[in-house]
Order: C-alpha cells, then sequence, then structure tokens
DNA sequence: GGTAATGTGGATATGATATATCCACATTAT
DNA sequence: ATAATGTGGATATATCATATCCACATTACC
C-alpha cells in the first residue's frame, strides 16, 4: 500500500502559502521551482487541490494560489482527499459471493464482519488526519527556538506573492 | 491509495482455516476453487503468509496449510503486514532539502512534523487492526442466529481437510 | 526405493495505475 | 490588444500489482 506522492507535494504546498498573507497568491512556477519539482505534473496537484477547495485559484497575470480559507480550518485529511481522492484503501470484491459456498446476492444485505473492521481502521487513519490543521504545524514551528527553516520560507514568499 | 487485492485474499483464507480443527490442512487447489480465485497468484499470497509466520504449511501428498497458531493470536494486522509488507503508505522524499531554502543535510536530525503527523495516523490504524483477531470474527458469526454462510464453509471444510 | 502429490522460490509476462508532459483554450492585469 | 497566468483534455512514460510458468525440494504411499 502505497500513499501517491502528490500527498506529500500537497502537503508541502499548503504548509508554505500558510505563511503567506492572507489574499496573496505564489504562481505555479515559482512554487515549482521552491520545491524542484516537475511544474507540469505540479500544476496537476495544484488544480485538484483547488476543486477540492483547499486553494483558490486567480487567473491573469498576477494570478496565482493561496489557501481557500485560515490556515485553522484546513486539515491534512482535506488535502488527502484532495490529492488521493475519498476511496478506501481496502476494496472488496465480494469473493464471499463466489465458489461453492456462494449465495444468491440478496443474501448480503451489508458489508461482512471483515470489510467492516478493515474499513473502521481506515475511519480511525482519517480521524487522526482530521484532527491536525496546517495552523497546528505552522504553530509549532514558529514557537521552536531558535529560528529554523521556516524563517527562509518567509523571506521567500516575500519576493514571490503577488497582491 | 489502494490496498493490494491480496489482503482481501489473505483475510478470507485465514478466515476460513479457522473453521477448521486445528492440525488440519486444505491443500492450494481447494482454496482457490473455494474462492474462484487464481492459483499460481494464490500460492503467492499463501507464501507470503507462511514466511511471516501467519500459516504453517505442510509438503507432500497430504501437504496443505493450516494457521500456525490459534484464530485468537492472530491479528488482522499479521495478515495486512504479511502481504502488503509493512512500509508506511505516506514515503518521505525529504524535498524540504531541496530547493532555495535547501539546508545540508545533518541539518534534518529527524522526521518533520508533517511525516509525524502522517506517520501518526498511519499507527493509529495498524492499532485499530491489530486489536481484531480472527477469532474475534469466527465468534461473532458463530454466534449469530439463523446459521449463515459459515456453516457452509464448515461443511465444505470436512470434504476438503486432510490429517 | 520408486512414484505421485504437494509446497517453494525464482524468473518472467501482462495489465493497471501513478507519474509526467504537452497543447488549445479561458481569464485577467496592463 | 497583448502577455502572463490557470484549466482541462489527451497522451506518453515509468512503476508496480497481478498473473503465470517452471525446476526443484519434501513427503505419503506403494
Ligand atoms: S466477505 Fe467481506 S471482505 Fe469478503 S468480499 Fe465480502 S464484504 Fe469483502
Ligand atoms: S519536511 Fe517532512 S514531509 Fe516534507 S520531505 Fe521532509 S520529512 Fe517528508
Amino acid at each position: 500500500m502505497k500513499a501517491s506522492q502528490g500527498v506529500e507535494w500537497g502537503l508541502h504546498l499548503c504548509m508554505l502559502l500558510a505563511f503567506a498573507e492572507p489574499h496573496q497568491t505564489v504562481d505555479a512556477t515559482s512554487l515549482a521551482e521552491y520545491h524542484e519539482l516537475p511544474l507540469p505534473y505540479l500544476r496537476k496537484i495544484l488544480q485538484a487541490l483547488t476543486r477540492a477547495g483547499v486553494l483558490e485559484s486567480v487567473a491573469g497575470p498576477t494570478g496565482g494560489y493561496r489557501l481557500a480559507r485560515s490556515a485553522d480550518q484546513i486539515t491534512f485529511l482535506d488535502i488527502f482527499s484532495a490529492v488521493e481522492g475519498d476511496q478506501n484503501a481496502f476494496r472488496c470484491t465480494e469473493i464471499r459471493q463466489k465458489g461453492p459456498t456462494g449465495l444468491d446476492q440478496k443474501c448480503y444485505p451489508a458489508a461482512c464482519a471483515i470489510a467492516a473492521t478493515v474499513w473502521a481502521a481506515e475511519q480511525a487513519w482519517r480521524d487522526h488526519l482530521a484532527g491536525v490543521s496546517l495552523f497546528d504545524i505552522t504553530d509549532g514551528l514558529t514557537a521552536l527556538a531558535p529560528p529554523g527553516q521556516h524563517e527562509l520560507a518567509i523571506t521567500w514568499l516575500t519576493k514571490h506573492t503577488r497582491a
């Protein structure tokens, strides 16, 4: 089981944008350079985040991306779902209905105990991700002493944000 | 993010074997027929479960597979890890070290807060899977009235188990 | 001891999916 | 009008899951 690479990208992108001033945007080219990511594919991730309502896009010469709402209102689950979709990792193919002991389909009104257990575990995982917001992380970073990498990020932002 | 098909197979295989008497074995061909699965690939799953110590294999004409320990000692996590491996779903490629604000590698002694958060969520998922054993499921099934599909499974087992 | 039935492991083929790229078009500041 | 940007679709490539095959080891039975 593997999460797509775009999840890491999405989390970092949103973290960076969380340090920018509200309403200011950063264009895709600058974001790609910041993380040394392939621009064409990065655009796909940005579009997915926009469609999911995590980011806002602004077209035009001074356009770019910004958070769609405040950092404390964006959870890790929001970003994960935006990039990965919200399908369950465990997909049931109903093999219990196959083979010599298979019964008619109407005998299976609900998910079995096996699937219920695995899906409950996935829910526990989602609950954990939903409990952490971008603000929780940025707040933890800025509280650290001495100043770390995020200071460099903020300095970089002053040169790549637009009104 | 998708879990491999083999997880569903592995869970069902172990569930079925949990209904068999201890020490009795079921051969791979019968297991494949029971679930209508492709025999050659099913063997791979069985071998993975054996390597992981979930199943025991017996060679020879009356050989086959059986649980390596009692059903209450085999958790869903055991089966999942056996089939999927124990790598994290979220893989960090350290993109924070890249780009204009990247620092020397020795500046990153530990995982960042982003990775720590995601991995903690995965741990919550594992904890849940580790909390459910095969016995928990079979016990729940046999307690149900009226008798369900597992009765058919037990009958089938009487014809396909070996000493 | 010979034979047949079974499991094991490696190599390999196939298919699905993630990753990456490109292009025609819509939007908007200047 | 122009240029810079984001959007969406189509497509190529790489990677991995799925599926298959074969030579060999093990063991019950004759
Ligand atoms: S019995 Fe459960 S796990 Fe198996 S195929 Fe049906 S729903 Fe899925
Ligand atoms: S900052 Fe965190 S998530 Fe990003 S690459 Fe480093 S460890 Fe991974």
